[in-house]
DNA sequence: TTATATTTTTAGACAAAACTAAAAATAAAT
DNA sequence: ATTTATTTTTAGTTTTGTCTAAAAATATAA
């Protein structure tokens, strides 16, 4: 797929992204608030953008009825994901940052246009799979490295797991998540679990909650 | 010198280094059509500009009489060229660039605002202190090696070299320096030498010229 | 089902950085 | 010293991406 004459903006390729990553919990469209909220913005930011996206094909946009990516926007996205923690591999692995410190600078290095530098990155790194977070980099195809998932009732005590995605993504399930703030990227550690019906306390953020054995079956974590 | 307050956008630091270049070669004032030229641009544009640079400032400016860059400004674009020139020396050493790809490149990377950044890519690099073209690079305290400086009378044949800076730089020898399309960075190869009176044969941008002693006299190069 | 609340979109405005065209200042030339 | 040419600045637009406020569509609740 070549879409090298796509000359796409900082902000075009960040809205793409966000899509992105939002796409991967709510598969059947994204919401105009949620893309607002993940970029700071306003709604009518978004649906400015929206348009203008879909005028250049890279996502299917129809009014009220939120977003997805076409193949060519997924595939851009995930080129811009791919830069991302490529980033974020060199900025560790070579330049001693902590994993925690990179994701700003990362985020404005993964804007650089040059295929051959992110190639070439790539392969001074050693054609690293998994970013400093334990996410998955994307090869210059497109292709993501499984990564070993397990649901959330599955983990040992005490570790920490970040939430990779959701088995049920039906809209309560997403409300949910949603009234308890959790969201791709959460950090869970399990403190205790109930032998007898599986309930768990979990620290998420900071924060202490119990969470059903269903709930726990349904969530993602690595 | 703190700037760290200051946030400049890319705009503003493209025409801070295009005029940094330019006060070498002029620096009893930068014109407007000088920097519409490095730039791409329109001396308007140039003007509006300018008259930002001067809010913040970062230059020194009047109406009609050119421009020089103020202590903070000069700082600050010595920081701009040590960023584009350590990530030509990152992109020529460790991800195997040749010389001549790595302009762009840089150009794109030298506006990522981190300090700590650029310092540890300073020290990954182990505190180089020439890029890939053999310019000099700033130190984190804007001090800049000097390099060795030939007179272009100085040189030997059939050699590359390239402008580094003139000793004269009178208004009339900047017009025939500009008339015969010579500037800072541009690279000679001295094809024949005069033994009577030293004019020179000189190849400069794939064109042959002949330039006088006297010339060759005020022309740094290395 | 009708009323209320929420979400999303439209319309109009703004700031940054560019442009064009015209006016003003400076430099060059007769 | 005028006239002519060049350079620079002003004034007014344009584009991109944002915003606010109001209108429209959808979702929720009595």
């Amino acid at each position: 797929m070549k879409i090298n004459f796509l000359l796409m903006t900082t902000s075009e390729e960040n809205y793409l992204k966000v899509i992105y990553h939002l796409s991967l919990v709510s598969p059947k469209g994204v919401n105009t608030n949620a893309i607002a909220g993940m970029l700071n913005t306003k709604a009518s930011s978004v649906t400015d953008m929206l348009k203008k996206l879909s005028d250049k094909e890279l996502v299917a946009y129809q009014k009220y009825q939120g977003v997805t990516l076409t193949s060519k926007g997924f595939h851009l996205a995930k080129m811009i994901v791919r830069k991302h923690r490529l980033w974020e591999v060199f900025l560790v692995d070579k330049l001693n940052f902590s994993w925690d410190e990179v994701h700003d600078i990362a985020e404005e290095l993964e804007h650089i246009k040059s295929d051959s530098l992110i190639n070439k990155l790539d392969k001074f790194l050693g054609f690293p799979d998994f970013d400093p977070h334990g996410d998955p980099i994307p090869n210059a195809d497109g292709e993501i490295k499984k990564v070993n998932k397990l649901l959330l009732s599955e983990v040992e005590l005490n570790k920490q797991y970040r939430c990779i995605g959701m088995k049920d993504s039906s809209s309560d399930f997403l409300k949910y998540l949603n009234r308890q703030k959790i969201a791709l990227g959460s950090t869970f550690l399990v403190k205790e679990k109930e032998s007898f019906d599986g309930t768990l306390l979990v620290e998420i953020n900071s924060k202490e909650i119990t969470i059903s054995n269903k709930i726990a079956t349904n969530l993602y974590v690595h």
